[in-house]
DNA sequence: TCCTTATATTCGTGCAAGCGAATATGTGTT
DNA sequence: AACACATATTCGCTTGCACGAATATAAGGA
């Protein structure tokens, strides 16, 4: 028995059955990131991105780091076999769409752009996983 | 563009976020089914499998067929290649479950055994695909 | 036409979940 | 200790959706 079915695809489902909920993921499937590039990235408010990221750790798809200030959180791929494999499929779906290219794009000026919050308030850079 | 996108998995997601579709599916997995299967072998409600069959086929992933006073329903894999490889990944999955293999067994049972909806009604059976 | 059967839809209710606003928690700094 | 900042949680409201019950539609047969 190879593969622990502990993971009812059907939370997986719920948790990817929201618009952005699939922005995060796609901002974090390369690299660990801070929340404050989440919320500056998505331009939507501080609560709501947090909240999204509480779901999706609630729901075993990432993980948090404390880092003094700053929470970091990275893609955890589910021990289960086909749910890691609908995580994937997911996170390559999102490599194609236009509108989330134009999210990392945004997050590569977030973090290294002239105005970043790198510069300006010191924020920690991603991390390539 | 050999991928037409016009498949958002948000969508594909809530359809796939609910118990019964995803039993539902899993039935249909092999077959074009008819509804009074789905009524005897998930023993739930008519109006409640007719709900859940209708919001599979609004989101594009089941086709049905009249044939009479017979209803059938058959998976349609969406033409989005990464919807489709989800939905591919989710039958596999569903293929290993304990509570779907009992599902199908009592499908065989419906269809085939001596005291099956075929036999007393002359239910129309399942086609293969 | 009337009746039966198979399936679909509507109605009203309860619950899960999304949201903005406000507030709480945790950490570093002075 | 007092404050500032990053993040999390709570509150009140609204919306989507799952459900049972009832009803409607559609097809075939008497």
């Amino acid at each position: 028995m190879p593969n622990p079915q502990q993971f009812p695809l059907e939370l997986l489902f719920r948790a990817l059955a929201d618009p952005t909920r699939l922005r995060l993921l796609n901002l974090m499937s390369q690299q660990e990131i801070c929340v404050c590039f989440f919320v500056q990235v998505l331009r939507q408010s501080q609560p709501k991105i947090s909240r999204h990221l509480a779901y999706l750790r609630k729901a075993g798809i990432v993980a948090a780091r404390r880092d003094g200030k700053w929470m970091h959180y990275k893609l955890m791929m589910p021990p289960d076999q086909h749910a890691a494999q609908v995580l994937k499929t997911t996170l390559d779906s999102l490599a194609h769409d236009p509108r989330m290219k134009a999210d990392r794009q945004r997050l590569q000026l977030a973090c290294c752009g002239p105005k970043s919050l790198v510069n300006l308030i010191g924020a920690p850079l991603p991390v390539t996983v």
